[in-house]
DNA sequence: CTTCCAGGCTAATACAATTAGGCAAATCGT
DNA sequence: ACGATTTGCCTAATTGTATTAGCCTGGAAG
């Protein structure tokens, strides 16, 4: 090995820290290189093309937002549980707006597949048991709290909210409730 | 007048069609000149830059959304209001997946504020009378029911549901009743 | 009929993406 | 220690998109 500058994690950090700056839509080459001290064409010994550099920060963020997800739903169930993973997402898509869009970026299916994108599935689907729903509600529970909070974390952070002057914790309280009170009435056949 | 072969509304729509066609993303100021017919920079006489081609798809999405979203709600209300207007988002995105996505581009104020981007907060809130919730809680309930639909919609189109064979129909009937059952435990204070 | 102007065209520049091939430093076998 | 090799970034060159500047033409107006 020569001096080793670029690694790939280095590289994928990079463009991360870019993608929270100026969005994740304008991660481009020269940004990254720019910020890693070398030149553009040196980026691609280590990946194959642009769409990649956006792939890497889109794997890098479903991992952290995973792993803080897991942390907060560690020890707690029913609606603390609920309560904690939602703030996980919210609060990873205020410190990193721009690794938030990038997990939403479209992977092709096999890399979808080994990223941790079915992880955060797993995890709905663990906070689900604690309201024991009937068995075939499960999967439909899973992409209903996915979409909601999802949903509601992109609009808020689109600034989509801006307009009225409610507080933004207050209406987000009130949406868990709501979706905490959602699945308990689902609850138990 | 010379011969008219662009205007704003030829050049909206073509924009539309080519982000229908290849996502919303890839819309370009070659692709869309060579739907028209035209050369490239006969574009600039009609829009400022590459984003305001951007900012048409965008404005155009919103306004076809209200209208399909209006024409849902009207002679409805209670259940029957929400599942129309939810359904009415859901196809709309089906059929347009690239005008779908360009509703959500982030807009300046003043744009968004000018755009159909407010009415559909208003329909929402109309939506939500049939529910009589108390009068703090409207504001949370449009941004709760706004990200719900949105957030559901966008991952069901992004393909994030494909993994589990549960029937894509089933599941979103599901969805819509859970947010019924919600909003109707919510109501009457 | 001639003058003017709307409306698109060609030419030219800048930046992002990408490929090809070069050069130096670190490494490895002897 | 020493040359061969590899590693890893660099320069040069190409293509495509974005954008500006200035030209050219056909029809509207007088």
């Amino acid at each position: 090995m020569a001096r080793a500058i670029i690694t790939a994690e280095r590289l994928a950090l990079a463009a991360a820290e870019v993608a929270d700056e100026i969005g994740f839509e304008h991660v481009t080459g020269s940004a990254v290189a720019r910020r890693l001290g070398v030149k553009e064409p040196s980026l691609y010994a280590h990946i194959a093309n642009a769409r990649e550099l956006k792939v890497r920060v889109a794997l890098l963020a479903l991992e952290e937002l995973a792993a803080r997800a897991a942390g907060a739903l560690a020890g707690r169930a029913g609606r603390d549980a609920l309560v904690a993973f939602a703030d996980a997402y919210r609060r990873y898509a205020r410190e990193h707006p721009g690794r938030y869009a990038a997990a939403r970026f479209e992977l092709d299916p096999e890399t979808a597949a080994r990223s941790a994108g079915p992880r955060h599935s797993e995890m709905i689907r663990a906070l689900l048991r604690g309201y024991d729903l009937p068995e075939p509600d499960q999967t439909d529970a899973v992409r209903f709290l996915g979409g909601a909070i999802h949903g509601y974390v992109s609009l808020e952070l689109a600034g989509g909210f801006q307009h009225t002057p409610r507080d933004a914790d207050a209406s987000w309280a009130w949406a868990l409730d709501t979706l905490d009170l959602a699945l308990r009435c689902r609850s138990t056949g």
